[in-house]
DNA sequence: ATAATGACGTGAT
DNA sequence: AATCACGCCATTA
């Protein structure tokens, strides 16, 4: 495919453990500021396990949406990790 | 090709 | 602090 969903898999894919990222941030990386809104959609259709989605969060803090076992699974895995 | 949708973000109320 | 309204962009119907 090579479009910018490509670009923030391999974004997020560089996402250190133990950390997160804004979905604003990793459409920045990106190269689309603005666009944080289409990194979720891309996330939500992206199956890839060797991409870390469950480190973006939004900006506000707040965990966002999850496609493998809702919010709560996410906040479970981050906190696992050690980024509270 | 057009319209509607949603793992967001910021500003206004 | 909480809620409402508008903008933004890729995906889907």
């Amino acid at each position: 495919m090579k479009d910018f969903a490509d670009n923030v898999r391999s974004v997020v894919r560089q996402i250190p453990k133990g950390q997160t990222a804004t979905y604003g941030t990793v459409a920045a990386m990106a190269g689309k500021p603005g666009a944080a809104r289409a990194v979720g959609t891309i996330m939500k259709n992206n199956f890839d396990p060797t991409v870390p989605c469950h480190r973006v969060i939004r900006s506000d803090g707040k965990i966002g949406e999850y496609n493998r076992g809702g919010p709560e699974a996410k906040r479970k895995l981050l906190e696992s990790e050690g980024a509270i």
